[in-house]
DNA sequence: TTGTAAGCGTTATCAC
DNA sequence: GTGATAACGCTTACAA
């Protein structure tokens, strides 16, 4: 076997065709399995491909047949993100069905990372994009759009732009979250939620502004926190929280990283069976932790796979309008979200 | 704004070169950053490409230039596994640095998948690939090696092929995890592993017996169980084999997902305090759980960084002879290993 | 400084 | 059935 150049070099159609004693054109008929090539010539060009270790160009390939590229973006916040991984496993999964390859990338909410994804991804010609925007604006894609690139925003509305969209009805699930620790008697309920720059984020923070305002509860603003990035800011935040006088008697937490900065700052204090906590977003061991975390649910399967299949329907030329799917949410109840309040003092 | 075709249909440098009023050769420039272009001309050009949407097409550029294309394909078992996310994490991390594109796949250990995957990122013309091997046989990657494509293997070493790679010392790690156990006290431990077709599997159930051999303890191959794909498998074998006379006193669990069953096995059998657990592979939450699991810690983002550092070397001319980096793993203590064992009856 | 011609690896078109 | 030939969008080589 030939050592390679460090240089890749493949063979080409030409040198197949040249080996084979054949036209050019009579290769690409057998090799694209087109009918009405004799067996003959069919079984020594298959031959040559043998033995030279012919590979189809896909891309030369494309550049003169003007087919899709085969080449699908799908651009999130964190592809370590427990989040994101499954949800770009159901977008993955749907791709491969039809040979597509999916080229990801962790935008780690920062615009400028998006704009150069997407920059790299329009250059290879990609067939269409599945976005988890990043900051509020989106409108630099209106081109794009309007050059016939499908884009689907996942998880979080675009900002400035209309794309079809896939999001979880984060302001509602948050709305249940906080009612449900209502319910328990709390009237001090900790908000603890990621950067406000993210969307996400705000809506959350508005559904428990919703629900205490619904319940007629006055919103004590020292108990709201944004911009809460890791597991350790939120601990940090939340040990703070607590030390001062009259301190929250519950908390929702806005989100999985900030949830398991809640658990470890009430074990560090030891209030884990004292103060309530409800999650927005799953936590993998949530019902094996002491307490189990009461969370709110989003499905990020079905996010990812209805993205995907927004996005294929597309690229088949589906000309529906404007699809702006809202998947609901579900409380899971497990123990720390029904700690009741104390008795008032 | 034009409404775009469904069938994409981008500028063209030659339209560009008409609607400037110049040469294609002249555009060509200009969008490539090349000096000696008058700013008159620059100016021109810029205009035409911005009225137009122009975008330079990767693809048709390579085609001739014979560039690298800056896609690399990292194939692991599953992206939604935290294990591969992490390592992903850092390859993105990498590669995005020099411009280049990811597109990740699944193989969920079915070498056939494998097999299309690497296929479909050949045909698109990938610089390199990482791969987490699927089955024992990767021998057919023995053309694109001599073809030139730079292919690290991580995680599991390839089979029936000679590749670049970084694993874990899977063998060494299992048998401190044994040894651990054997320390204090046990003598009848349990060990489940994953699939033995999956060479991590396989090694580490031999770094146990390795254990028990060197503490002569006699194997009893009722207590080593293989192929435990979930958690679920995992729970319900573990709950079989306590259940017997003469049950283990503890449990080696040679994988993420089958610690998190063993843990579910122990909880329902009211045993999380009184058989010892020691789990390969991290799990999310281990040290909030109760007990906190002792677990042996690999590195992933390392693992992936190593993987990706190698690939670049490669593609960057090194000329090196094969590395088959081994990172050492690591005890993380936490409690779940150290119950002790019962007296002797 | 600017432009022309050829060619990258493939497919489309149209002859033989 | 099979094969020339042009063309895809771009870069290289070379000329003006």
């Amino acid at each position: 076997m030939p050592v390679g150049d460090p240089r890749q070099r493949r063979a080409t159609m030409q040198q197949v065709a040249a080996l084979a004693g054949v036209s050019l054109k009579t290769v690409s008929r057998v090799v694209n399995g087109e009918a009405g090539v004799s067996p003959e010539m069919t079984g020594r060009v298959q031959d040559a491909v043998q033995r030279l270790g012919y590979r189809h160009h896909h891309g030369a390939s494309n550049l003169r047949s003007g087919r899709p590229t085969g080449l699908v973006g799908a651009l999130v916040q964190d592809i370590s993100n427990d989040f994101c991984a499954e949800l770009l496993r159901a977008v993955e999964a749907a791709t491969r069905e039809r040979g597509q390859v999916v080229a990801v990338a962790s935008l780690d909410d920062e615009p400028q990372r998006e704009r150069a994804a997407v920059e790299g991804l329009i250059r290879r010609r990609c067939d269409g994009l599945i976005l988890m925007p990043s900051g509020t604006d989106q409108s630099y894609l209106q081109a794009e759009v309007s050059a016939g690139l499908p884009i689907v925003a996942v998880d979080r509305p675009p900002g400035n732009i209309a794309l079809d969209s896939v999001t979880s009805d984060n302001l509602g699930g948050a709305r249940d979250a906080t009612a449900h620790l209502l319910r328990q008697g709390h009237r001090r309920i900790a908000c603890l939620v990621d950067d406000l720059g993210i969307m996400t984020a705000t809506a959350r923070r508005d559904g428990y502004l919703a629900a205490l305002r619904e319940a007629g509860v006055t919103v004590d603003t020292q108990l709201v926190v944004g911009g809460l990035r890791t597991d350790a800011d939120a601990a940090a935040t939340l040990t703070r929280l607590l030390a001062v006088p009259n301190p929250p008697t519950a908390v929702f937490a806005g989100r999985n990283t900030i949830t398991l900065g809640a658990v470890r700052a009430l074990r560090a204090t030891d209030l884990s069976h004292t103060v309530a906590l409800v999650g927005f977003d799953d936590v993998v061991a949530a019902d094996l932790l002491d307490p189990p975390v009461t969370t709110i649910r989003q499905d990020a399967a079905t996010e990812g796979r209805l993205a995907v299949e927004i996005l294929l329907a597309r690229l088949d030329g589906d000309p529906s309008p404007l699809f702006t799917e809202v998947l609901p949410t579900e409380l899971v109840v497990r123990g720390s979200g029904e700690i009741p309040a104390p008795r008032s003092p």
